[in-house]
DNA sequence: GGCAACG
DNA sequence: CTGCCGTTGCC
């Protein structure tokens, strides 16, 4: 067992323990631990073997024995018998939002509310609301919680479901009858969210394709099973189709299955124009058939450029397509640094020494650091005294280092009243500032958008980040007229950050293409909180992409010097 | 459950 | 007086 899957089962370890209603501070001792050997330098075994993880910060005598238990048998005792003790319906209701471990345990405790479905109908029926700490308005959010939840459905992020089918994929890649194979639907697109993997293969000989395909150690169940095609459940509870056609119809069913749906309708339309009919099998007319080798072909074949797949949701595309004027749109490559990351000065994992050294290992030449502020005390937030500190630390590593560049910048909350979090000084001392809500989010759409147009006249404000606040799959962003702040942003020349957190993914594309057509500039920040957590930069590239931007919109593509001069400069240089 | 302070 | 160890209270 190695770092990470220990890790998981401390953790579970301590969610379920929650759940049971136990001392807090003992479940949350598992998650402490849990987070320190993720965190853990050095090789594991090396360490148990000198007896030296008892000595590590937050790992005691007894995680050692379940980390030893873990690596010799695989498995932990402690956690089976907490798994058979908590329903798992408990687990479930983990996802609703503002509804915590405490909570579930009482309902659990008091009204045997044991599954997602039970709650919904004590919530309705006042049981709930009847319970004391409740009151009509937490039964009333128990079941706003609980609809976001039907409505999201079994939708995972993009990242789970990526990984998922390339793994599938990656079992399949080897089979002697496959000629080819490729990724459609919302996965190949990079939608933000995704419900199932669409897989199409090219083969002329699909039986023992389609066997190997549903019997993968991945799969749960097997939903159905034929020559054409194939569904089957994976073991997370996704969907996942695999079509077999024969190699000339690839491209065609390769465009189809890659969608959107309204892209094709409109694609089909094109084609009609044409004296022709696409679909999924061909392109053809009345005596002709236009054969297509690549899905390229098939663009070409109505005059269109070829189209991306990120941009197929026939908002536009087509039409540029026609004349040529398709974006050229932003590659991971063209970045060349990032903002927006935190260090364990505030609540990241990583020094900012090990963030650096990862920024630079991504291939960026430079780095920009934004802890939390002051009030963030949550996060532990920088009082002015640590943001010296840190920007002390700042210019002794930017003054021994050959290239890579430190930038100082900072996650400054706005306040309720649309200020920023330091005085006047404080922010001047900055290269950039970031400025986030976090709290309070309660307030009404006409509050929070005059807060944040507030925020983003100020001159020290270079970004705004999050700029909705919502988190995929959990909730909405606050009520805002993203308009208005849109068009306030390109008057003050402040950009608006693309959060490229896979739960955030916040400007979205379609937010990303007015901020475009309104001249906003944007910057794509991984928000990290972790070394791997730079990763998260490309899911940002994807939403660029969706967004319709080019490396000129962005502005983390401009070299190192000519971001150095635009942050000196300010908003108005 | 970890940890520091205490006796 | 020091080092070891069980207890306690806080997190």
């Amino acid at each position: 067992m190695n770092r990470k899957e220990i890790a998981k089962v401390l953790d579970e370890c301590g969610t379920l323990l929650e759940l049971k209603g136990e001392n807090p501070f003992r479940a949350n001792a598992y998650h402490n631990a849990s987070r320190a050997i993720q965190r853990l330098e050095g090789d594991l075994d090396d360490l148990l073997e000198q007896k030296k993880l008892g000595s590590v910060k937050g790992i005691g005598k007894t995680m050692v024995e379940k980390v030893e238990e873990l690596v010799e048998t695989g498995s932990l005792k402690f956690l089976e018998k907490l798994r058979g003790e908590v329903p798992s319906g408990l687990v479930e209701m983990l996802r609703i939002n503002g509804f915590g471990p405490k909570r579930i345990h009482q309902a659990y405790k008091e009204l045997g509310v044991d599954s997602v479905e039970k709650l919904k109908l004590a919530a309705s029926d006042g049981r709930l609301a009847g319970m004391k700490g409740f009151g009509k308005k937490t039964a009333e959010k128990v079941l706003e919680g609980i609809a976001f939840l039907d409505e999201s459905g079994r939708r995972v992020l993009y990242p789970v479901a990526r990984e998922l089918a390339e793994r599938v994929m990656e079992a399949l890649a080897g089979h002697p009858a496959i000629k080819r194979m490729t990724l459609c639907g919302s996965l190949r697109r990079g939608r933000a969210t995704i419900k199932d993997i669409d897989l199409l293969v090219a083969s002329d000989d699909s039986e023992p394709i389609m066997k190997q395909f549903v019997e993968l150690p991945d799969v749960r169940q097997i939903v159905g099973h034929g020559s054409t095609k194939s569904s089957v459940v994976l073991d997370n509870g996704m969907a996942c189709d695999l079509r077999v056609v024969a190699d000339k119809h690839f491209p065609f069913a390769m465009h189809y299955f890659t969608g959107s749906k309204e892209h094709n309708v409109a694609m089909r339309a094109r084609a009609q124009d044409y004296g022709l009919k696409l679909n999924e099998y061909e392109l053809a007319g009345e005596k002709k058939n236009i054969a297509c080798k690549e899905e390229e072909d098939i663009f070409a074949a109505l005059d269109l450029d070829p189209i991306p797949p990120e941009l197929r949701e026939d908002t536009g595309e087509i039409a540029a397509a026609a004349d040529k004027s398709l974006p050229k749109l932003l590659e991971s490559g063209d970045l060349t640094g990032i903002f927006h990351c935190h260090t364990t000065a505030s609540d990241g994992g990583a020094t900012l020494e090990e963030m650096a050294a990862g920024a630079k290992a991504a291939g960026f030449g430079y780095l920009g650091l934004a802890d939390h502020s002051q009030t963030a005390a949550y996060a532990n937030g920088l009082s002015p005294e640590r943001v010296r500190e840190q920007q002390k630390k700042i210019d002794a590593f930017n003054a021994k280092s050959d290239g890579f560049r430190l930038f100082k910048g900072i996650e400054s909350d706005i306040l309720a009243d649309g200020s920023l979090d330091y005085d006047e000084k404080t922010l001047e001392s900055f290269d950039y500032v970031v400025a986030s809500i976090h709290q309070p989010m309660n307030m009404s759409e006409t509050e929070m958008t005059e807060r944040i147009c507030r925020a983003i006249r100020h001159p020290r404000c270079t970004m705004i980040g999050h700029l909705t606040g919502r988190l995929l799959l959990h909730r909405d962003g606050y009520p805002l007229d993203v308009e208005t702040i849109l068009r306030e942003a390109a008057k003050h020349n402040t950009m608006i950050e693309i959060n490229a957190h896979p739960w955030r993914l916040d400007l979205d594309w379609v937010n990303c293409k007015r901020a475009k057509a309104l001249g906003v500039k944007v910057a794509i920040n991984p928000d990290a909180h972790s070394v791997e957590g730079i990763d998260d930069t490309k899911y940002g590239v994807l939403t660029a992409r969706r967004g319709w931007l080019e490396a000129g919109d962005v502005f983390n593509t401009l070299p190192v010097d000519e971001i150095a001069k635009r942050l000196r400069a300010g908003k108005d240089g």
